[in-house]
DNA sequence: GATGCGTGGAA
DNA sequence: TTTCCAAGCAT
């Protein structure tokens, strides 16, 4: 036996074996899950923590048991089951996968193929085509860079090492059961080859690992300093009118694109708002939302307003305040709500 | 290849 | 409290 099918081996015989059972995985000795379900968990899962993804994941297929349900649902309702869960655009490319593989009356079974979808990238694409096809695919996420980086003691930082990482991943994928290797791995480095203290002495690969040897697996992989986040200063409008409040939907396919939210003053990644309200009205300070997004933190101050007539010149919607949690706000327009709504 | 893009939990 | 980050993708 090769060292690498042995690293194979041993790893399927530990996943056989402590394998999670998530919702989006098949019983083991099951047929291959369903691919719809494998597709939504995998995008849902990009950046994103099982945890967090858990309760999205239950209430999606709950609600879109299939991929042609998913496909005929507005996408207003679609951006609005996401809310909260960030990285919008992750959303507005399900809406389009989705009815692209409705177009198509199956989703796409090779690798190359499903890396034509909108929002499938290399991991993606490499993962449903081995879990849910069972294809031998190079599945590659951070869990696989860490393991790998460990294994074969890959000193040369990330990024520049992302090619040396996928030979050696490729080195020890196997040709069977390449799914389960790949989700084998994902729960290898969430449990055991974790970031901060590696539980080495339950790995299922300590013999092959070339980094235990060395004494600090932790060192690996080696990561690029990170850039202080700038602090933002924006303002947020609540504007009120006979139990409703006005509501937007954010254009375009940047910060919170697709998105309803509360109007505010032009703030962004790059520079503060204007502090201009978006209608004349009495302002009264309501308090200070603060939130830090991947690049930037924002100081957002909430202003509430009530509006004398329906009439706003601008384009929205007014909204029930008793039923403002089915809004989809994303989490910082849901903080500046309830800061509004506990000083009622 | 670098940058923009969310969020909540852990340490 | 602050930092770091978790199954990446699009441009």
């Amino acid at each position: 036996m090769t060292i690498q099918s042995g690293t194979a081996s041993a790893l399927l015989a530990w996943y056989d074996a402590h394998a999670r059972e998530l919702p989006w995985r098949a019983q083991p000795g099951a047929a291959l899950p369903d691919p719809y379900r494998v597709w939504l968990s995998e995008v849902m899962l990009q950046q994103t923590t099982v945890a967090a993804v858990k309760p999205y994941f239950e209430k999606f297929t709950e609600r879109w048991p299939d991929v042609f349900a998913l496909a005929a649902a507005p996408d207003e309702d679609i951006m609005a089951a996401w809310a909260g869960l960030g990285y919008y655009s992750r959303a507005r490319n399900l809406v389009k996968c989705a009815r692209a593989v409705a177009e198509l009356g199956s989703f796409p079974e090779t690798e190359a193929e499903l890396l034509k979808l909108p929002g499938l990238g290399a991991y993606t694409a490499a993962a449903i085509a081995s879990i849910a096809f069972g294809q031998r695919a190079v599945v590659v996420d951070a869990n696989v860079e860490r393991v790998v980086s460990r294994l074969f003691a890959i000193e040369q930082p990330l990024p520049g090492s992302r090619k040396q990482i996928r030979i050696d991943a490729a080195s020890i994928t196997p040709e069977q059961r390449a799914g389960d290797f790949a989700q084998a791995m994902m729960d290898l480095g969430s449990g055991i080859c974790t970031t901060r203290d590696p539980k080495c002495l339950l790995c299922p690969l300590i013999a092959g690992c070339k980094a235990q040897k060395t004494g600090d697996p932790a060192r690996l992989p080696v990561k690029p300093v990170k850039k202080a986040k700038p602090v933002r200063q924006g303002t947020t409008f609540w504007i009120e009118h006979d139990g409703k409040v006005w509501l937007e939907t954010r254009e375009g396919t940047g910060m919170l694109g697709g998105m309803r939210s509360l109007p505010d003053d032009g703030w962004h990644s790059g520079g503060d708002g204007d502090r201009k309200a978006p209608h004349a009205a009495k302002w009264q300070d309501a308090g200070v939302v603060r939130h830090t997004f991947t690049h930037f933190s924002l100081e957002l101050s909430v202003k509430r307003g009530l509006a004398e007539s329906t009439e706003i010149n601008r384009s929205g919607e007014w909204w029930p305040i008793d039923q403002i949690e089915s809004a989809g706000l994303p989490t910082l327009f849901a903080k500046a709500a309830r800061l509004v709504l506990a000083q009622d």
